[in-house]
DNA sequence: CACGGAAACTCGTATAGACGAGTAGCCCTC
DNA sequence: GAGGGCTACTCGTCTATACGAGTTTCCGTG
């Protein structure tokens, strides 16, 4: 038997001059927003909707399109719309990147999501030689062409961010940079090792609604922007030995700073 | 007479299984990626890809509504589609709030867009004492009343963000931090002004799609998500001095950090 | 020439219907 | 009891139509 007809909903106001459609959004996402529908719960069916309404389906698909957009629901072909889940946050800290986080045998993020009791994986690893586009080039300080690691993130399954690094080739070349794993405390500890002592990273931070490829490759629901960071690593000498092009979920991310107040 | 066919498109493939409006879409996508459309430009009516493609307008409507969710096109009542346009980035730099930037009269804001060539704008200004959520009591230290600053910022006329500043009455009753103008330097010089030297901030980044009213305030167009910064002030004490909390038109900032290497 | 208004064009909202495809549960068969 | 298939339910895609409302254009009137 289907499910008892949505009480927990009101009725249209015809008076009103805001659309239906939109006051069934209004009444979904309110119902949502006070805790009726929990995350993952099961919202009343196209069908059920029609029903109670009283209105076409269509106008309801639309309704359910409002929500999907303000990223507030999913739906699952066959099985219904629900509560979007919130996963958990990955909190990134401003010391991340500090000398004594170097792990010894696993990267930062095996170890960190470890710790925080999630599955960590990493793949689509693709390390290359390549011609870096024009932006690229000019934070690594104009080389023609640099190397490019490029790999995905994945916690408990769910993929969370991808990442290139570009690095000049004459930092790279013939290291255990240019080998698909750098070995202990990651490409950082390599350009260390070869004199390049890291001062400080620069990091720029922008969202945005992702590209089909980016939702495709970071299995995004609708309604869920990136953060795109980019962030260039500088050494004592002030050159730009890195530039690291990542794009991560939205909903998957938290990033913490740390500001001088001088 | 209506423009011409849209010769920057092309057809239909009927094998395909992809969806014809997520075609439609794909083929719109290509043309604004490549620059057969630019920044402003007008797409085709949705009448004339009804022709073109020879579908129904619904279609292609709901190809339309792809592309928006993207956060690529704009749609006009009345006018037409628009290719959203870019507008200029502010930039917020790591060391914006430095000492040595607090302005004499104007606030850090409005120099900083003047330099920019932008008539920068404050409004919405409300100062009042509330009863703080939860989670700004924490941060605060567990005050249960605090004062609230809350102001909207805009840029050439366009609201670009929103924000409420948090303090414990203790700091900010009876001083020029309760009044809707504090002075020049604006609140951070007033509460080092009373011997509260501000250390360090710490700031708390996400991103995700605006609330209805997120939307309404920032003016903001569907497919553009907002980035909520929760910045906390410290004294030299370790004392949380003020919480801001701000939520931004994510397409109109890049933020910056700088990060230790140590 | 200036103004007003009609016409044509734009997107917005809503209806009714049809078929397809993914999922889950039930029942019947073996 | 296990398996397979049917059925009911879910959302996905698409058509055709109608009217409303905001914008632009242009023409005719004064």
């Amino acid at each position: 038997m289907p499910s008892a007809s949505p009480t927990v909903l009101g009725a249209l106001d015809p008076t009103s001059d805001r659309a239906v459609f939109r006051q069934i959004a209004d009444q979904l996402r309110e119902a949502i927003d006070k805790g009726r529908f929990k995350e993952g719960d099961k919202l009343p069916s196209e069908a059920e909707l029609v029903e109670h309404y009283g209105v076409s389906r269509m106008t309801v698909r639309n309704s359910l399109s409002v929500l999907q957009g303000e990223g507030l629901v999913v739906s699952e072909h066959g099985k219904g719309v629900f509560v979007r889940p919130r996963p958990p946050v990955r909190r990134l800290a401003s010391d991340r990147f500090a000398r004594r986080h170097r792990q010894q045998g696993k990267s930062a993020f095996t170890v960190e999501a470890e710790a925080a009791g999630s599955r960590p994986e990493v793949d689509s690893l693709e390390v290359k030689e390549e011609r870096p586009t024009q932006e690229i080039s000019t934070r690594l300080g104009g080389p023609r062409r640099v190397l490019a690691r490029r790999r995905r993130y994945l916690l408990d399954g769910r993929p969370v961010e991808f990442a290139v690094s570009y690095l000049p080739l004459d930092l790279a070349s013939e290291t255990p940079i240019a080998e698909p794993n750098p070995g202990p405390g990651g490409i950082y500890a390599r350009l260390e090792e070869n004199g390049h002592r890291l001062d400080h990273f620069d990091e720029e931070v922008c969202a945005r609604m992702p590209s089909p490829q980016e939702a495709k490759t970071l299995r995004l629901a609708a309604g869920v922007p990136v953060i795109h960071l980019i962030r260039t690593a500088y050494d004592t000498e002030g050159r730009a030995v890195e530039v690291c092009d990542t794009v991560m979920a939205a909903d998957a991310y938290v990033l913490a700073y740390q500001l001088p107040a001088t």
